[in-house]
DNA sequence: AGACTCACG
DNA sequence: ACGTACGTGAGTCTT
């Protein structure tokens, strides 16, 4: 297989790209269209020819030696405009970051270096392609040489071989010379033979061969006009033929090695994202996949599976540097607590393989994992981790989740699937297998895409300020919540069945009785029925409407009661039902028949404002508020390893955040002291003093409070409280009143929501509000709140989650038994062992409280008991 | 798939 | 005059 060389001509493909493509420049004000087109070419040229040596070559400097000889040479030609000078030295840091020689010379045009290159090239074997959007190089065309020329723009190309040469001009290329040198070139200010032109030049040179053929027989060319002509043009002749031929034999050395196409992704990434190339950072991927690296080549890559050696792996050991990190993508099946890993895709700087976990190195692959030295990145890092605890194998160092990132950088997007994720970031077309998220394929794809999104997203968090959040908080996150999915919670099913069967059993009677009552058997779970029955065959009052119909939940039939009786069971029916159904029933099934434990699993990328969420089952809205519910609380129970269950949560912790967020003297004052804040606003707001305020009171400041926190409107807190809407913002006003640094606080919420268009958190947590301009009323009202709301809630979030790292590597750090389970927003809690008990509460409390220093006091209640019920 | 209802903070 | 309290997930019925 002969081995190919690749020449371009620098400075010719710079100034076509600059001339073809609009003016285009980043942020910061660089242009970028010639580097840009001249890149895009490059990559192109690069995936397509797949040479094994490349050269780039430019024009040094204006004056040649040409212009020893003939002043004039190019002598006319324009200065080349600023905007494509500045841009020469970007593209020579790219070709150098691209492991691509430069080449130039004092003295010399680009054409004669890439002439004298390809001639030693030539002769050492090689296959030489010169890429040039400069027709003169066309006389270099010879076996073994081939020239490529952009034909209009920079995109299309044409090749030209000795064959197709002829056959398109009816001459050879040395021949090429010669018609320069009778015709002439304004262009380069060749002067050429006055009065001949393309037709007679050709006509000459198809009976003579060459310039000095024609010059010896003067006598033989045909018409005393032109013989004439020429015998008065012999030196101007053979001038401008010397002007025209590109040197061949400039002193230069030829070492192939030198030549060898060695790039360097770190750097090209970089430059990609100051030069804003987003888009082309993908083709990185594919530079050099089995080009570079032998003994990966052999296994050449993406067939599915890739027996991979002991040495390939310790290739990829060998090129990770200390400052990079190994992108992996496991293959999976199932969920936790039954997890399958299928096999691994690793990468590194763009070079990646697929191991199968059945195959010789995968221990090779284990100890990568383990290797805290060896930085980690992934897509979804608490995949990666559960899948290392299921094999019982650490997973060290996971540096950077491409997951998460999206998720600070973009919190309101609902995909964070990879394939969306290089489109949206990368510009890169869907992935073919990407609906094949188990195929070795596709974990390849991923584990070089996550390369590519380093660098954007990286960039992106530091420029937003997120990068600290992300580091130390998010990243360690992951492993904490892996550890508590994984772990799991006890399910006392026993229990469960108890309770179940008595829920039955109430929930037939309640049915008999409402059939009985309403006279009729009808499906009480339907809205559509029941509205039927209460408002057309009973004429209840219809207190409320829906989109579909008759409203008919519990706030409106609370409404109703007293007046039929069935509206008691009703809302007896409703609470049991969901009991059961949801909690009972749903719950149930997903208890691990070997375990005994609930596995749930903890979204970080879900919620806006930086909350967590649970799903299957969601274990953060188990029943609390009633009898009846906080019986569900009662089958959550410590493992059989441990003896209680400790429950630890923040009191008032939003409310202790506004009071340090709007810096509030008065709200402050409130926390300093301790006091209880509902009745402390009771006071504020109705205007008596503490010891004054009654229940009614103390409910309707807590409702206020609420409000506040909720981003206030009069119409949200007259429905809730059930007083007029004048009332209510009577109440508001009083408060703001009261609380003048609060209202200034929401006020400079909303106002730098308007002006930046997000708000953010005290530790750097970004949400978008788009609508916060809009006209619509009911869109801009919305947004407003959640100005209001989002830095409250979500500084709350960030703290129970910077608790939680400092919980966990406390734990971790003296080596207690005792686990955290589950998060509830202000909430944590453990199973512990009876005699860690004391030692858990007291470093769970202090953890907690000292996370943050606040202008206020944080203060977390701890308590233990023998289920999630008791510890309260 | 969307609406409704209801569980939690 | 406008018309929603902020943030979630799950079960059930209807279209």
């Amino acid at each position: 297989m002969s081995t190919k060389f690749m020449i371009i001509d620098g400075s010719s493909l710079v100034h076509r790209a600059f001339y073809a493509l609009p003016i285009l420049s980043t942020a910061g004000g660089i242009y970028t269209n010639a580097v840009y087109g001249f890149t895009t070419m490059l990559l192109k040229l690069l995936e397509n020819v797949k040479p094994d040596a490349v050269a780039v070559a430019f024009d040094k400097s204006r004056i040649t030696f040409r212009n020893e000889f003939y002043q004039a040479y190019k002598a006319h030609r324009q200065a080349t405009p600023s905007e494509l000078a500045e841009q020469f030295s970007y593209v020579r840091r790219l070709v150098e970051a691209f492991g691509i020689k430069v080449l130039e010379e004092a003295g010399y045009e680009a054409d004669d270096i890439i002439g004298t290159v390809a001639c030693q090239a030539e002769q050492h074997g090689f296959d030489v392609l010169i890429v040039t959007g400069d027709k003169d190089a066309l006389q270099l065309v010879k076996p073994g040489v081939q020239v490529m020329l952009t034909r209009k723009g920079i995109t299309d190309l044409e090749v030209f071989n000795p064959e197709t040469f002829f056959a398109k001009y009816g001459i050879t290329p040395k021949q090429f010379i010669d018609m320069k040198g009778l015709m002439g070139d304004p262009s380069d200010n060749i002067p050429g033979v006055a009065g001949i032109g393309e037709k007679t030049a050709l006509k000459l040179l198809q009976q003579f061969g060459d310039m000095e053929a024609v010059l010896q027989h003067l006598d033989q060319v045909s018409g005393k006009k032109l013989q004439e002509t020429l015998a008065n043009s012999v030196e101007i002749a053979l001038l401008s033929k010397k002007l025209a031929t590109i040197v061949c034999d400039m002193p230069l050395a030829f070492e192939a090695e030198s030549y060898k196409f060695q790039p360097d992704m770190a750097k090209l990434q970089e430059l990609f994202i100051l030069l804003e190339f987003q888009s082309l950072i993908p083709r990185l991927t594919g530079l050099t996949a089995g080009k570079t690296i032998p003994a990966l080549e052999e296994h050449s890559l993406p067939t599915a599976q890739i027996a991979v050696s002991a040495e390939d792996l310790a290739e990829i050991r060998k090129s990770l540097r200390t400052d990079s990190c190994l992108a992996v993508f496991p293959v999976v099946s199932g969920a936790v607590p039954a997890l399958t890993v299928d096999g691994m895709a690793v990468s590194c700087q763009g070079q990646a393989v697929y191991v199968p976990a059945d195959s010789a190195c995968w221990d090779g692959i284990l100890s990568l994992l383990a290797d805290s030295s060896v930085a980690k990145m992934t897509h979804d890092g608490k995949q990666l981790l559960n899948s290392c605890r299921q094999m019982g194998a650490p997973c060290r160092h996971l540096a950077f989740d491409t997951i998460i990132a999206a998720y600070l950088i973009e919190p309101s997007a609902t995909d964070y699937s990879l394939n969306v994720l290089s489109h949206q970031y990368l510009s890169q077309m869907a992935n073919v297998t990407a609906g094949d998220s188990q195929s070795s394929d596709f974990a390849v794809w991923a584990a070089r895409t996550i390369e590519a999104l380093y660098p954007v997203f990286r960039q992106r968090l530091e420029s937003a300020g997120l990068f600290s959040l992300f580091a130390d908080i998010e990243v360690p996150l992951v492993d904490i919540l892996s550890a508590m999915e994984t772990g799991g919670i006890t399910v006392d099913t026993e229990h469960l069945k108890t309770i179940n069967r008595d829920l039955s059993a109430k929930i037939e009677k309640l049915l008999a009785a409402i059939y009985a009552i309403s006279g009729e058997q009808f499906n009480v779970n339907s809205t559509k029925q029941l509205g039927a029955l209460l408002f057309d065959k009973l004429q209840l009052p219809v207190i409320k409407k829906t989109k579909t119909g008759y409203s008919t939940d519990a706030e409106v039939l609370d409404k109703l009661l007293g007046r039929h009786p069935v509206i008691e069971y009703l809302l007896n029916y409703r609470m049991l039902t969901k009991l059961k159904s949801t909690y009972l029933d749903g719950m149930g099934i997903l208890v691990n028949s070997l375990t005994g434990r609930i596995h749930t699993t903890f979204n970080q990328t879900v919620t806006t404002t930086g909350r967590l969420s649970s799903s299957e089952p969601n274990l953060q809205n188990i029943p609390v508020r009633t009898e009846e519910g906080r019986r569900i609380r009662e089958l959550f129970i410590p493992g059989r390893d441990w003896n209680l269950i400790l429950s630890a949560d923040y009191s008032q912790i939003e409310l202790r955040v506004l009071a340090h967020m709007s810096d509030d003297a008065n709200l402050i004052d409130a926390f300093r002291q301790n006091q209880d804040i509902h009745t402390r606003t009771a006071s504020e707001v109705f205007g008596v003093s503490m010891a004054e305020v009654t229940p009614p009171m103390r409910s309707k400041a807590k409702a206020v409070n609420f409000g506040i926190v909720y981003g206030i409107s009069d119409y949200g807190l007259s429905r809730d409280i059930g007083v007029a809407r004048k009332e209510a913002a009577l109440y508001i006003e009083s408060y703001f009143s009261r609380y003048p640094g609060v209202k200034k606080y929401m006020e400079q919420s909303v106002a730098m929501a308007k002006e930046q268009g997000y708000v953010s958190t005290l530790f750097g947590r970004r949400r978008y509000l788009p609508d916060i301009n809009n006209s619509n009323f009911s869109l801009r009202s919305f947004a407003e709140r959640t100005a209001m709301n989002t830095p409250i809630q979500g500084t709350a979030a960030d703290i129970i989650k910077k608790a939680m790292v400092d919980v966990y590597a406390l734990m971790q750090e003296r080596r207690l038994k005792s686990r955290m389970l589950v998060q509830v927003h202000d909430e944590l809690l453990f199973e512990v062992t009876e005699e860690e008990k004391d030692e858990v509460a007291s470093l769970v409390k202090q953890a907690m409280e000292q996370t943050v220093e606040l202008s206020v006091p944080l203060l977390v209640d701890v308590n233990t008991g023998e289920n999630w019920a008791a510890a309260k």
